[in-house]
RNA sequence: GCGGGUAUAGUUCAAUGGUAGAACCUCAGCUUCCCAAGCUGAUGAUGCGGGUUCGAUUCCCGCUACCCGCUCCA
């Protein structure tokens, strides 16, 4: 049962060290958050989980790291210098907004007003200067997508590492957009982290890796522990497509605030290649794109079979990491009342996203017999390398417990006095049934491993 | 950016034109302590800036952030 509110989750968020807002200090900026001590646990983990599927398990996709800051020229190319620049009207009648280009006369498509402010540009693209003049003369965006980056980077990967189509370049990293209208928490922010895989493949197979890739991100999400039930396909229509997109199926996950895009998984065909490869004559490019006379690469791919030079289509599954984060945490989430009456508050994570593995609990605080052996078994399962392994001295078991179900650690190991005084064991406790057992000391570091295999 | 609402400890809530309270959380101590136990103690807040006033957390204005709608779509 996931959180009955955007709310929980954000004061949950706080109160443990998941998310934050940015510079709160000094007022907060809109539309930004930082992670923290536990956020950054989490959504290193998920982003590890994605390059695990999407890298280390497949055969066929190279990784990339590319710059944030990027050529004005690759995002003219790209087509974002076109449509992130939105001109927007208000209506004063309605209160409702518009864009400028989508009237089809001056009139309000909502009320029939002509009471409409003049169109003002909305550049959705953050500009930064590059060198120490500032004049404007030198410029360059922030990446509004991670995307284009591996475009640019095609040729380089090819020549690098020898891919013939299908193949694909997975890359995980910040973008941002200057939104209108920033809200929800860390779904939608100006500043947020993509994991984007390009996948190329030979034009007249694109439809079929479209559904084999659809196919795969759903069994990924529910790897996450996202349920399939709260999870909509949804096929965007002919004319609500993107500029690049042949089709697109977005994941729809049902959050806390409405069902909304959890990620996007489109058919790119060969707009983009097409529009960032020199000679574009001596191609067929299916896309309709932008003349290029300033790229120095071609873009294209020799089909081993006809000897023809041809440029790849692009199935591009994207998803959104910070919704990801909170999609993870919705799902993980409940409030269950216990037997004696009392509430915990659980985070029911996959043991893989905990972002703390094992606690060690101390039954008697401050004595130095049972501390010291805590402290010793605590460096123990630090050298298994799992992640967090935290030192827990509450001096309250209960609460001890109480806290960790609710940041989510799958296991809890308590020292008592049985521990030092009589056969080493030690009590392991589940963070979902709450059952406790006891084991040998020896067998810790395994019974520990199986959780996180 | 437009319209509407909100802003008090980390969290959830009180209160007041005259010294801002609680619960939970956090921290320390005691208790052979296995599911938010008990006792003792501690830290901690009126978002920012201006105005009215003898005095503003309270009234007014501006800014910022958050929430709801328009718009956006990873």
């Amino acid at each position: 049962m996931p959180a009955s509110s955007m709310e929980e989750l954000v004061s949950l968020c706080k109160r443990r060290g998941f998310i934050f807002p940015s510079s709160e200090i000094y007022g907060g900026l809109q539309g930004i958050y930082d992670y923290g001590p536990l956020g950054v646990e989490l959504k290193n983990n998920l982003k590890a989980a994605w390059w695990r599927a999407m890298v280390y398990e497949r055969d066929d996709v190279e990784g990339l790291d590319a710059a944030i800051l990027t050529h004005p020229r690759t995002l003219k190319y790209s087509g974002h210098e076109d449509t992130f620049t939105d001109p927007l009207v208000d209506c004063r009648n309605c209160k409702t907004r518009h864009r400028a280009d989508h009237l089809t006369d001056a009139k309000c498509p909502n009320c029939g007003s002509s009471d409409l402010t003049d169109p003002r540009p909305f550049n959705l693209m953050f500009k930064t200067n590059v060198g120490p003049v500032s004049d404007g003369s030198q410029f360059a965006y922030l990446r509004p997508e991670t995307a284009q980056a591996i475009f640019t980077n095609f040729k380089h990967v090819i020549d690098s590492t020898s891919r013939r189509l299908p193949f694909g370049i997975a890359q995980i990293g910040k973008a941002f957009r200057n939104e209108i209208t920033p809200r929800n928490f860390i779904f939608r922010v100006r500043e947020f982290e993509q994991m984007e895989l390009e996948f190329f493949v030979k034009p007249g197979t694109d439809e079929e890796w479209h559904d084999r890739w659809v196919e795969e991100r759903l069994d990924w999400w529910e790897a996450q522990g996202v349920n399939r039930n709260r999870i909509e396909l949804y096929r965007v229509p002919k004319e609500e497509l993107s500029h690049y997109s042949k089709a697109t199926v977005d994941v729809m996950y049902h959050f806390p605030h409405g069902v909304e895009e959890l990620e996007g998984i489109a058919n790119r065909t060969d707009f983009d290649l097409g529009s960032h490869t020199k000679a574009q004559h001596e191609y067929r490019i299916s896309a309709n794109v932008m003349p290029n006379r300033d790229s120095n690469a071609k873009l294209a791919v020799q089909d081993p079979d006809s000897g023809e030079w041809i440029i790849p289509y692009v199935i591009e599954p994207s998803a959104g990491v910070d919704r990801g984060v909170l999609a993870v945490l919705n799902e993980a989430y409940r409030v269950e009342t216990l037997e004696n009456g009392s509430q915990r508050t659980v985070l029911s994570l996959k043991p893989h996203l905990a972002p703390i593995k094992v606690a060690v609990v101390p039954l008697k605080r401050n004595h130095d017999g049972i501390v010291d052996k805590a402290l010793g078994i605590k460096r123990d399962l630090q050298r298994l390398g799992l992640g967090r392994i935290l030192y827990e001295n509450t001096g309250n078991i209960g609460k001890a417990y109480r806290r960790h179900d609710e940041v989510g650690t799958p296991v809890c190991v308590t020292v008592d006095f049985q521990t030092i005084e009589g056969d080493d064991t030690v009590t392991v406790r589940d963070r979902d049934t709450m059952q406790q057992q006891r084991i040998a000391l020896a067998e810790l570091a395994d019974y520990v491993k199986e959780y996180f295999r």
